[in-house]
RNA sequence: CGGGACGUGGCGCAGCUUGGUAGCGCGCAGCGUUCGGGACGCUGAGGUCGUGGGUUCAAGUCCCACCGUCCCGACCA
């Protein structure tokens, strides 16, 4: 392509209120434009780029052996209804009524309709099967943010393994997750998989592929020692070990205006120290109140207790005023030593410990010598608190480091919650009827591209990988309106094309300084730059956007260096 | 949904306190000079001041409502 004839348009400000750098970087080079929250059109440069990303998809798609189909992604609502996720996936799924009156949805992810199409398998004999499709996702975010990294359209692969039985799901996801591996790879991402919760996705297992970035939402906690690595909504904690002494007698005593786990522990530094002390939260889950316990210096991961209760995602903190008719007291002197009404869920690391304190649902009184078996009822145990820095591995008992990453794929062990509810079942050899077994598999295209700008780019613009570069060579002419300089520049473009090499021609009647300023926003990871002052030497630059230096390479050697060097980066990505 | 901010040519902003001819930078068009790191001069085009209502002789400016966008918190690829 010729730039000067190719909509481009490079800003040089920054766009207004832009937090994150991929989103200020793409505006700026001109790959994409915004139409409303959460909603981004792809410019020609921006469609490249994503065009190359949905290529290397599907290329590791079909070599897992993939079949790409197409699916609606407008649905009749009653769909959702039967899998239950129309109420499950709450005001994110974008809900309408079409002229007749029929509730509709737009789908978020698919597999209800995979698991009906799935009704058309009979035999185990038709199984494995992998089935994917890339296409337009509908979220109605709460809040759209940071560019392309969360919007409300976006292009998702999603693909879906079905099974006859357990191995099996454990295979086609296992391909799954070494195909992605294999694409962040080629994308330039540095992914790393890590243990994660399932959600609102349902099944047993699930893997959350993790870009490292300040501008993602996700927190990650790895372990320094060993290969633990999980979300923080998953990661667990090794406990570590607490010297109680001999249980104690239960006691009441009085605290007037100590209302925080801080003032408390200040106060009666022998018995309330935080960690000898029990929080107790009062949320509610669907409607129904219950009380949380943790240790005094932990906080509460709500994620874990969504996944503990198999609540869906209805959850919210009681307001003091529920908490008060409840329990009969205020926040601050709560307990739940001898509650018995209300469903007690309590964190691993309270588990037999003696001589704690707690509030004792009354203002201005505690107790004392709590033993927590002896004196709460706990209905379930579960690991409830969220980890954080100061905590050891649970695998190794190393140390535990927290960052922040962007989410770019996530896959599912679901097992046959959908195809049970859409009656997706086959025989098997004995001619016994076994639900399919699924897992789901999604991938962003969209934010993959943002996560490269975020973790490739310098105070210039973009460094894009050659993968996913929009062009992988620029020939910058300088004085365009030279006819032999342009001349000789659009003979190496011509052989550029000739050698497969994806190249535009910068053939504006721009300054040089704009030239050169543009490419390297834009981020095109190579540069010929034809100019007359080296041709009369017979030479031309060649640049790499990557770092910073340039070298002076012969005329008739300029196509063969620009070749070269886009080949060995082609291969070099590739990885095997 | 809670909290905060903002909406004025394509982009970035000033003007609002104290109502009275709508401005600046970039970009854009024409001409000229320049041109290997975001040039300069001259000329010019381009604006329902988010929308609707109200107050006033008069509203970009004051009041009310609505819409939209961004940022901080609870959700996901």
């Amino acid at each position: 392509m010729r730039w000067s004839q190719t909509f481009i348009p490079t800003l040089r400000d920054d766009p207004a209120d832009a937090e994150a750098v991929s989103h200020r970087l793409l505006v700026r080079g001109g790959f994409i434009r915004q139409l409303a929250a959460g909603s981004y059109t792809m410019l020609t440069l921006g469609q490249r780029t994503r065009l190359k990303i949905a290529a290397i998809i599907r290329e590791e798609m079909e070599a897992i052996g993939g079949q790409e189909m197409m699916l609606p992604t407008l649905h009749p609502a009653d769909i959702w209804k039967q899998s239950g996720r129309y109420d499950l996936m709450g005001d994110n799924l974008f809900k309408f009524k079409d002229r007749k009156g029929v509730d509709t949805v737009l789908g978020m992810t698919e597999e209800e309709i995979f698991a009906m199409l799935a009704t058309e398998l009979f035999s185990y004999r038709q199984l494995p099967q992998i089935w994917y499709q890339m296409h337009t996702k509908f979220r109605d975010e709460p809040r759209p943010k940071s560019g392309l990294l969360r919007v409300r359209e976006f292009t998702m692969k999603d693909s879906y393994t079905l099974d006859i039985d357990l191995p099996g799901l454990d295979s086609g996801f296992d391909k799954h997750r070494i195909a992605y591996q294999r694409m962040f790879t080629r994308m330039g991402l540095s992914a790393v998989d890590v243990e994660a919760s399932s959600g609102a996705m349902g099944g047993s297992e699930s893997v959350e592929f993790v870009v490292r970035s300040d501008a993602g939402e996700d927190w990650i906690v790895t372990c320094a020692n060993c290969d633990y690595r999980a979300n923080r909504e998953k990661a667990t904690s090794a406990l570590d070990p607490i010297d109680d002494g001999e249980a104690g007698e239960l006691e009441r005593f009085p605290t007037p205006g100590l209302r925080t786990i801080k003032a408390l522990a200040e106060a009666h530094p022998e018995v309330a120290a935080p960690d000898r002390q029990i929080k107790s939260l009062v949320y509610f889950l669907e409607g129904e109140p219950l009380i949380v316990l943790l240790r005094g210096d932990h906080d509460l991961e709500e994620q874990k207790l969504l996944d503990a209760s198999g609540a869906g995602e209805d959850i919210r903190p009681a307001t003091p005023e529920e908490i008060r008719e409840l329990l009969g007291a205020d926040p601050g002197s709560l307990g739940a030593v001898g509650v018995k009404d209300l469903r007690i869920f309590a964190d691993e690391a309270l588990r037999s410990r003696h001589n704690m304190t707690t509030g004792a649902n009354e203002d201005d009184w505690h107790f004392s010598g709590v033993s927590v078996d002896r004196d709460i009822t706990v209905s379930a145990w579960a690991d409830l608190r969220t980890v954080t820095s100061r905590a050891n591995c649970v695998n190794c008992g190393g140390g535990l480091e927290l960052w922040k990453g962007i989410e770019v794929g996530h896959i599912f062990k679901l097992g046959t919650k959908y195809s049970e509810a859409f009656g997706a079942y086959v025989q098997d050899e004995e001619g016994k009827s076994h639900p399919v077994i699924m897992g789901s598999y999604g991938i962003g295209v969209e934010r993959a591209m943002a996560a490269v700008v975020e973790s490739s780019h310098d105070d210039k613009g973009i460094v894009w990988p050659v993968s996913v570069a929009p062009f992988e060579v620029v020939v910058t002419v300088l004085r365009a309106d030279d006819p032999a300089t342009l001349a000789a520049a659009e003979d190496i473009y011509a052989s550029l094309q000739a050698s497969e090499i994806d190249v535009i021609l910068d053939d504006r009647a721009e300054r040089p300084g704009v030239k050169f300023a543009d490419s390297e926003l834009v981020g095109i990871p190579f540069r010929l730059t034809v100019g007359p002052r080296g041709l009369e030497s017979g030479t031309v630059e060649f640049t790499r956007r990557s770092g910073v230096e340039t070298v002076d390479v012969s005329l008739e050697s300029a196509v063969a260096a620009a070749v070269e060097a886009v080949e060995t980066a082609r291969a070099a990505i590739a990885g095997g």
